[in-house]
DNA sequence: CCGGTTTACGCAACCGGTTGCGTTATCCTG
DNA sequence: CAGGATAACGCAACCGGTTGCGTAAACCGG
């Protein structure tokens, strides 16, 4: 860094007046001559002074920065594509509310970096996309008095905020939708069951399925991880096993994707002798043969939703610490459309 | 944060020392006596001080923070699964040699933006992944003397870095094995021709080419956006025209897949009447049908070699500025294998 | 044992902002 | 016009580290 950039002196000097005017005219607090602030500002611009950060922070204790969780194990969890949409959400809402991101990596090898960073940048507020509830870091951070907003999981402690969607009613609409379209055997291809969200998604398909009664002829559920290698040996048990699903609900693409795999080798078709959805609407979804069925989740939303629970959080604002947005479900081939008549 | 937590002062009273020692014991400079260096060591470790980065980047100008470009819009190469990739080798680089990662977010409303937080953060160096080097915002930056290491494009100024991998040599071996498994009418559907990958990879297919001489019929350059629909769309005009390849290469797998949505839908077999490759490795690539063949770059390499050649660079250290590292080519079913006999 | 060098440490200024308090000038009201 | 209230600023201490310089003690060789 070879320009020795102004500092706030400097302005105060050239506009004559002191240090401590310039500040309070820069930050619109009371007590500077309207017109003193006039030539302020209009020195400010022209010399393209920028207040220092770094300074700013040691004396407000604040950093105006918000740190969000990157698990450098677990990269599924950050190669999901709704990670960078996310990200890119938090990123928006960040820049316009005058907040830098840093991310927190986390590995394994040194459990106490997310914590050590923290407290050593003086981090506002942390963003845990993908972190459930009974991660030690969570307690760390409360501990500390940081701030934190879980994404995608739900916590009972009053002092972390999260932000969710629907994936009960998107589960319970999609298998709806197999109902109507003649389906009477289903089964749900869970992921994790400790994944609070797998939990929701249980809860509505079988709210559905119990529901609809006579409707639906039998009804079971499996969990698999997120992985397709994974979801196609087990579709390839149910499928060629005694009583073969007429449809499958997928708890992600990945084990849908699995799913598609598996009839194919077995020459179903799909969605004549099987319907498939799927869950996160990630990109392949819709360059698979069939396009496949999905719900989106409204990640912009979350992720903005987040940032300005956060932001609250650190001003000490009232805000709600439970957000829930709606999804939706986005259909293609994988499933036919509602009222063919049942297969025979 | 309710915790006052100690400060370097706390700890040299504690010590009996002066902070000046502790800060000296703490940074391993001389001028402590070796007991006193022990014992200051222990109340840290006990006290569970961490040295506030804030006041040290005040005093020292330096903040051990590297800035990595986030695009908001251009939301192709955010979604691109490269970029978490990237941003983990990053993130997992950074932490080993004490940095920390801060996100500069980009919009297009915002174009100073990332200028005003690297000089307001006081940010080490930066890293842009998929930025050119035409860029207005690289000018800016070296402009301010800060360390810049390009990722995927190459520039002649010699003060920014640059890290690499082969596309040329890539999309040679490519069309080689395109050729060695007996393919004549050869297409290489390239990327916007402006992306310096996309230049080498045209290269590279030439090259091979020309090398075969009379081993190849006929030879084709086309150029389409990163998008499916819109190489799906291309693919239909060339596959149904007068003479159709009978290999395609793609400068994507977006683009490959669009090639094999258009394929089905004439009623082509891949890779029987048609062969096609990819590149970049996107997980979709093993879900495809068939699935893909496509060239790994070595990302996580790449992004390490970036993370090492900014600490270098910042410290003033010799280093090699350009780095090309090599590609992999990952051989799956839409290509046939080779020796092949050739169409009649 | 003595003079000079080295070592170990304290002191205080500094990094660049913010903010409480004190002072002076201006305004308003009776 | 006198008096107090208010507005507009300056001053200086602080935030929590780092670092150049000064000094006293320990050490060294001759």
């Amino acid at each position: 860094m070879k320009s020795d950039r102004p500092t706030i002196r400097d302005i105060a000097a050239m506009a004559g007046v002191s240090a401590g005017t310039v500040s309070r005219a820069m930050n619109g607090l009371p007590g500077v001559g309207a017109d003193t602030r006039r030539r302020i500002s209009e020195i400010i611009a022209e010399q393209g002074f920028r207040v220092d950060a770094t300074a700013r922070q040691l004396s407000t204790g604040r950093s105006n920065t918000l740190g969000v969780l990157f698990p450098l194990h677990a990269s599924e969890v950050v190669m999901h594509p709704i990670y960078p949409e996310l990200l890119g959400a938090l990123g928006d809402a960040a820049e316009r509310a005058g907040y830098d991101i840093l991310l927190l990596t986390m590995s394994r090898d040194q459990p106490a970096h997310v914590r050590d960073t923290v407290v050593r940048r003086r981090v506002d507020g942390v963003v845990m996309p993908a972190a459930g509830p009974r991660d030690p870091l969570l307690r760390q951070l409360t501990d500390l008095g940081a701030p934190v907003v879980l994404i995608g999981h739900r916590s009972r402690l009053p002092s972390v905020g999260w932000v969710d969607c629907t994936h009960d009613t998107a589960a319970r609409e999609v298998t709806r939708m197999m109902l109507d379209a003649g389906r009477r055997d289903l089964v749900l291809m869970n992921g994790p069951v400790h994944v609070s969200a797998c939990k929701l998604r249980s809860a509505g398909f079988w709210a559905e399925v119990t529901e609809a009664g006579p409707a639906v002829a039998s009804a079971r559920e499996v969990s698999v991880p997120f992985d397709t290698a994974a979801a196609t040996a087990e579709a390839l048990t149910l499928l060629s096993g005694d009583s073969p699903p007429d449809a499958i609900v997928c708890a992600s693409d990945t084990i849908a994707a699995g799913v598609l795999d598996a009839a194919r080798s077995l020459g179903l078709s799909v969605p004549d002798d099987l319907a498939v959805s799927g869950f996160d609407d990630s990109p392949f979804g819709a360059l698979t043969q069939p396009t496949l069925t999905t719900v989106r989740m409204p990640l912009h939303d979350i992720g903005r939703a987040a940032a300005e629970m956060l932001f609250a959080m650190i001003d000490q604002r009232p805000t709600s610490r439970r957000v829930v947005l709606p999804t939706e479900v986005v259909v293609r081939a994988s499933t036919s459309p509602a009222f063919m008549p049942p297969a025979p």
